[in-house]
RNA sequence: GCACCCGUAGCUCAGCUGGAUAGAGUACUUGGCUUCGAACCAAGGGGUCGUAGGUUCGAAUCCUGCCGGGUGCACCA
């Protein structure tokens, strides 16, 4: 609708006075119309002419080709031009429809990562759910998207872990079944501290533990299933995974596609590396690097002196084989943003191995997750919040008749307070504003829902109609007239929806939508507020404006990956 | 030292491909429920958009310097 009027305009212009120009439409205060463009002031120097008398011209042209979608013109200000739409226009764009933009597209999009061994902290928790919604917005614009997930499995932490299983149960791998299954992940856990520990504390158990670490990695050489250690560290490992999985059910997001253990990653990324020192990576006190600085970043190590794949080269690796999998167009790899100088280097590397295959790289970055006080939770201090902790914490503020109708707001709460940040810098995370029900909410919205699936089902609307309704696959009627200003102001704000999604996907920034279905939420309340809606003579256009609402919000929030109970 | 990111109301943040009086939430003050869900709505105060310049008809937005904060810079991931 808006590129329409856009190109419409354009060539008008194209038409008045010769000229190519870019007719930029932008959604003005209501006060002024629904659309607004300032061609006139642009093309004010161009064509030697004061705006105002530009934008007379045009509006003229307007008033007379475009009566059909325009209602009302007129020059404000300096020389904008304000356009109302007709109310069958308002109509028509207040669809929930997503724009498809990457029909067939193949995405591999790369987010969460956790090393296995370990525990899933606040930064995978932010990272996991803001990579699930991403993938969400490409999906729906069509795209076919493929989630991977690149962690460690071998290295020192692995090491350290496995030091301390041994400590508590020896060579006695069986000792390993008498751990019940909800124990497993703290379990681990623990164990991982406790040798964390012992590695810093004790020389015996630091060179122990650089012993394990090399057996670890034999073990994949190897392909060792057998040997003691090998049990224990498939074992773990599984179980390490399996946490995984039921963490991510647990927060409603779409599984992964495939797994990327940095153990599979090491021998690709090796070969690349070494297939192309001399033209792309030099040796340099006995490592390959890659030096950065002839492209302006750093010079980097992909392989160590001593043979050994640092994690440059497995980056690599893991690029190959996606590829080799997936045969992507796009790949979009998430981390925080402390990685961005790094990976610019990787990326580099990466051109002049394959100009066409770096081509399809995107790095996008999430900030670091603050608590009150501005402080940055850390390993080593001590203070870091595991992503469980956020989830039970969260869990228990929020009051709710039933427990599935409370995780739903608590998922709310925490994706909601994530996603509506714009996605680069870091944020503040305060658990009592997430879990408020006031203010710009996920509950807000949940609730705004709610609430208006109440007065549907009031007015007549059975579960199925309802459920119908909701379904993005029906066909949206329309039984609207005329609209009183009131009604307007919502059927209006009905309209920016797919727009405020298209630059949502566009832009890869949840947050649009975040802001945009606030703003709804906002105007549907006022209008609710002030009109009445059952039994009112205006009831059918009334409750029409309604079902779109409902529809909308409920199209929005599932994009989020917010839930979206019916009662609450 | 070099590079990247950031600095908008007391607090948390939108706005940044230049455009009309800089917007929300929160907190604070006040008003509105015998009437469709008040987890709501309405009103009020609160700003030299870090700072100094520059470009422009026009700058929170673009450029430069400075100040302040964060992050990253060779064999960890």
């Amino acid at each position: 609708m808006r590129q329409q009027l856009e190109q419409a305009i354009a060539s008008i212009i194209q038409e008045l006075f010769a000229v190519e120009v870019n007719v930029e439409l932008t959604r003005t205060e209501p006060k002024f119309g629904d659309y607004a463009t300032n061609v006139a002031l642009q093309l004010s120097k161009q064509l030697g002419k004061a705006p105002r008398d530009i934008a007379t011209e045009i509006v003229a042209k307007i008033a007379d080709s475009l009566g059909q979608q325009v209602a009302e013109v007129q020059i404000a200000g300096p020389g904008f031009i304000n356009l109302t739409l007709t109310d069958e226009v308002l109509v028509s764009a207040a669809s929930s429809v997503v724009p498809q933009l990457h029909i067939d597209q193949k995405y591999v999009l790369e987010y969460s990562c956790p090393n296995a061994f370990k525990e899933l902290h606040t930064g995978h928790l932010y990272n996991t759910i803001v990579g699930d919604t991403l993938g969400r917005l490409l999906e729906a614009s069509g795209a076919v998207v493929y989630r991977a997930n690149f962690g460690g499995d071998v290295g020192l932490h692995v090491a350290k872990c496995l030091y301390s299983i041994q400590q508590q149960i020896g060579q006695d791998v069986t000792a390993l079944k008498a751990i019940a299954e909800a124990d497993r992940p703290g379990w681990l856990s623990a164990a991982y501290v406790a040798g964390a520990k012992a590695y810093e504390a004790d020389e015996a158990a630091k060179l122990a533990i650089a012993t394990l670490n090399g057996e670890v990695y034999k073990i994949h050489a190897d392909d060792d299933h057998d040997s003691v250690l090998a049990q224990m560290y498939w074992t773990c490992r599984t179980w390490s995974y399996d946490y995984f999985k039921a963490f991510y059910q647990m927060i409603a997001v779409a599984p992964f596609d495939k797994y990327y253990p940095e153990s599979a990653t090491s021998e690709p990324g090796l070969a690349v590396v070494k297939a192309h020192i001399g033209d792309v990576f030099e040796e340099s006190d006995g490592a390959v690097v890659y030096k950065g600085e002839q492209v302006g970043l750093h010079t980097r190590v992909f392989i160590t002196a001593k043979g050994l794949p640092t994690y440059e080269a497995k980056d690599l690796g893991v690029i190959f084989l996606e590829i080799g999998d997936f045969l992507y167009d796009q790949r979009i790899i998430l981390t925080g943003n402390d990685q961005s100088q790094y990976m610019q280097v990787v990326f580099a590397a990466l051109a002049a191995i394959d100009p066409e295959l770096a081509a399809k790289q995107t790095h996008m970055t999430n900030g670091t997750i603050r608590f009150g006080g501005g402080q940055k939770m850390s390993s080593r201090l001590g203070n870091v919040t595991r992503a469980v902790d956020v989830l039970h914490e969260v869990g228990a503020a929020v009051t709710s008749h039933d427990a599935a109708t409370g995780q739903a707001i608590t998922l709310g709460a925490i994706k909601y307070s994530f996603l509506k940040h714009r996605l680069g810098g870091d944020i503040a995370f305060n658990i009592t504003d997430s879990v408020s029900l006031e203010g710009n909410s996920g509950p807000y919205l949940q609730y705004a829902f709610a609430r208006v699936c109440s007065i549907l089902r009031k007015a007549g609307c059975s579960d199925e109609q309802l459920a119908a309704l909701l379904d993005p696959a029906t066909q949206e009627g329309s039984d609207f007239t005329g609209f009183e200003s009131g009604e307007r102001l919502l059927i209006r704000k009905l309209g920016e929806y797919t727009e405020a999604v298209e630059k949502s996907i566009t832009e890869l920034l949840p947050h649009h939508i975040c802001s945009y279905l606030y703003d709804l939420a906002q105007t549907f309340n006022r209008f609710y507020e002030h009109n009445r809606v059952l039994g009112d003579a205006r009831e059918t256009t009334r409750l029409a404006l309604l079902r779109c609402y409902a529809r909308t919000l409920h199209g929005g929030l599932t994009l989020l990956g917010i839930p979206t109970p019916e009662k609450m």
